[in-house]
DNA sequence: ATCGGTCATGTAAAGGTTTACATCGGGATG
DNA sequence: CATCCCGATGTAAACCTTTACATGACCGAT
């Protein structure tokens, strides 16, 4: 009962007094053997203990029943409630998660392609902005891919989302509402696609709204805490001050706090601020911030679920699963100040 | 050069004009096998772009290359830095790490049971709190194993964590400093060997400073931020209040303080609060949180060596490792309100 | 009674690797 | 020159599973 090793398939299938091959058909086709077969078989494992040796299992199979997940850095806490959402949906599938992160350094990134190349895993979830193995030749050799948050290479790899334009525009409709008209937005890199989708349903809700943009008071920043201080700084600097900043992410909406503060500003009476992606610290700030929760945990379930889609069917029934964003009202926003009202 | 299915060792073999064996030896031990031999076989690897099939590599070896890590909820923040220090580890010794997490549910852990039990970890890393697999009878079954912050059952299986007792005797000598007399406890599970050493530390701090103890003062919660709530409430009923409220972790701190909010005091000019982890929310607190650092990513990467050093050596070269904890000390903490000294 | 077909089961190969053991050749030693 | 030994390499078995194919029994139809 106890055994040193582990209990083998023909351990079962001597007790059953059946061969291998029945052992292994009553477990994983039961419809092909006879009911008596298959209660002795049953029997058999129960008393063994048996389970399955993976190993041997991937070996003939040719794949694993891993999946490789690939972020930037896994010790951000927008990170791990995604990965709750993977590791849960993957788990109830039979399937193991494998993590690895490459702290944006592409040689890093390369160590995992042994994984890969090493038949350990059967498809991969990239985060945004990893580009893990280098070249787009890559491509080719990996497997059952889906994507996180933004689209990964040129396309071709399915990924899941929040919808960015709507949680912008949601965004910018409150702030309106609020009686802004000045209204800031502050950036990261152009090359991301979160930043190009949040900033057309920025300028979209400006224009429903009939608020003619204002070029000045865009800027573009890394999406980093100091960005967005920097980014009090040059605006403080041009002729057109805004009443309200538009975050591109909480971090930089977090910059956008301290730069205010250190010029002794008070949030929300003479400048409103507010976020995008809903961090933990982001109800603890004060003011605490207004921003758009990213269903993160959904989001890690609907890849992993997309990915063990794609690894059953071969075919993804989608290209692009959007969710919905919503506005979570804090305090960092109010009422223009009258005093810039006034100007 | 870029065929459908991946080069094994016998293209290997082929192209070097030797045996599979001998390709085997060149890669594993390099020492015994001749020099021009040794070249010819990695040359040949570069032309095929072998990897060893890590499946084919576990199933023979009897055991794989992959570290399961079980915490109680991978969603925690907390996690996710000590994840990186495992993972970091893990890695650079060819090592994957495997992740689950049983969200206080036994019935979860038994799942993660069969990862282990299908040869696919080779070890395993426990976090506090975790008693995965119902029974100690299990024990016996589980492949080497180190603990993280506490000892998991009763022992035999080392652990790393932080040495709370010196983290609390920081804390209190801190408040002591500062010149508060009356410093409640705020504590959780009596059963926690966390929480037993801070007491501790926060005994010995008192009773180094002559400060008789009053029992009192000492609260015993769940850990949780209502549980700090609730603490104030409690404390406040009873006849003696104190000028610092001592917390056994961060979580409870943030209660204590949301409780004194509530009832209109100001801190630290009111009353002093203290927390012990560093969550990442404590830096944005307002005020910001005075508390002890844990080396998360250091914890996590000697928890992972002592691991491997478990594989390979099978003795535990240690069975406990406390880091040293860290005083941070922010604006959470002042001198005693004279309100209350004049009492 | 024979045949064809179906269903349940068994046989054996294959998947890629590691390693104990066998073999072979050559240099050192007597 | 015979012997021994050692170093380098090859042969083949083993790790455990899945599954194509073969076998055999049984049943119904002719």
């Amino acid at each position: 009962m106890s055994n040193s090793s582990p209990a083998t398939i023909e351990d079962v299938a001597r007790i059953a007094e059946v061969s291998i091959a029945t052992v292994s058909r009553a477990i994983h086709t039961p419809e092909k053997v006879a009911n008596s077969t298959r209660l002795k078989v049953s029997q058999a494992i129960a008393i063994t203990g048996y389970t399955t040796n993976a190993m041997a299992r991937s070996l003939r199979l040719g794949r694993s029943n891993m999946i490789l997940v690939v972020a930037p850095d896994i010790g951000d806490p927008n990170f791990s409630n995604i990965l709750v959402g993977l590791e849960n949906e993957a788990r109830s599938h039979g399937y193991g998660v494998l993590i690895g992160h490459t702290q944006n350094d592409a040689q890093r990134g390369l160590e995992y392609l042994k994984f890969l190349n090493s038949n350990q895993a059967a498809g991969l979830i990239l985060f945004t902005g990893i580009l893990p193995f280098g070249h787009q030749t890559m491509t080719a050799h990996l497997p059952p891919s889906v994507g996180v948050f933004e689209p990964v290479f040129n396309g071709g790899i399915p990924y899941v989302g929040v919808d960015d334009t709507e949680g912008a525009r949601k965004v910018v409709d409150l702030l309106l509402a609020e009686g802004h008209r000045k209204i800031a937005f502050i950036g990261d890199s152009r090359t991301r696609l979160a930043y190009n989708r949040r900033r057309q349903g920025y300028e979209a809700g400006l224009d429903a709204a009939h608020v003619p943009p204002d070029q000045r008071t865009v800027f573009e920043g890394d999406g980093t805490i100091e960005s967005g201080r920097l980014a009090v700084e040059q605006l403080f600097m041009r002729d057109t001050l805004p009443t309200a900043f538009m975050c591109v992410n909480d971090q930089t909406a977090i910059g956008v706090m301290i730069g205010l503060g250190a010029r002794g500003y008070d949030i929300p009476n003479d400048f409103s601020v507010t976020g995008f992606d809903d961090v933990p610290q982001a109800s603890f700030m004060s003011p605490s911030l207004t921003t758009i929760r990213q269903p993160r945990t959904l989001i890690g379930k609907h890849a992993m679920a997309l990915l063990l889609e794609l690894l059953t069917d071969g075919q993804p029934p989608e290209t692009e699963i959007l969710l919905r964003p919503d506005l979570v009202v804090r305090n960092s926003v109010a009422a223009p100040s009258r005093q810039w009202i006034r100007r």
